[in-house]
DNA sequence: ACAAGTATGCACCTTTTGGTTAGTACCTCC
DNA sequence: GGAGGTACTAACCAAAAGGTGCATACTTGT
């Protein structure tokens, strides 16, 4: 029995591949508000609500190293730095549209069970 | 500034909802291998790859209590028990292709920058 | 002059997540 | 008759994830 490409490389399947790159509590909310437009550090903190400057950097520059976040470190002080999705992320960031439509259509319920 | 009704129930975005549903580590695996067709207990297991017995039947309780998976327990000795989605896993699991196969086409670039 | 905003890094701590082992009660296969 | 499969649960422990507070070095607003 033949090994699969995906098996071969470590994952289960492509899901974990992807698991991968957008595991996390945060990563899916980050690459979800690049998506609209790029941004600068504190804007991002601003929208995701409830992120430590700790996790919002560590988790940003994961998804840098992956390739589908682009920091742009202008060098000024006081600092500014922006984020922006790379083409790769934006592709990945459009997988996520649907499960965000999914998770307003059934808000509701899932409020309700705890 | 009137809230959404999304941040009334708690939620930043409509995909904060959703991964309220499928966060973790293996949710998004277990719906994705019960996409294809309801499993036993023990070939569920050998399908999520790496799982342990504790993690398995937490998460698939916790899947349950959202209503996105169905148990039977044909109360038999030995035991056995199917899992499989109910409509609203199935719908859930849908919004999942699209991740899956993003996972598939950039595999190698996954595998390569750890 | 002093507070607040700016984007982090570091040290410390708590919480969550996940793994290991053992145990259940019965069955089938060798 | 002992091993291994079946679907779990509980207790215990390790690791990872995540939070808090402090420090930076300079600007702008009060």
């Amino acid at each position: 029995m033949a090994e699969s490409r995906t098996q071969q490389l470590g994952f289960i399947c492509g899901l974990d591949a992807a698991l991968r790159v957008v595991g996390g509590k945060w990563k899916p909310l980050i690459l979800h508000f690049l998506y609209s437009e790029s941004k600068r550090y504190g804007e991002l903190k601003r929208c995701v609500t409830g992120v430590s400057d700790k996790m919002l950097s560590q988790q940003l520059k994961d998804l840098e190293s992956h390739g589908v976040v682009s920091r742009t470190d202008h060098n000024e002080i006081p600092p500014r730095v922006d984020y922006a999705l790379t083409p790769l992320g934006r592709s990945l960031a459009e997988t996520l549209v649907p499960l965000c439509e999914w998770g307003e259509q059934h808000q509701e319920m899932i409020a309700s069970s705890v």
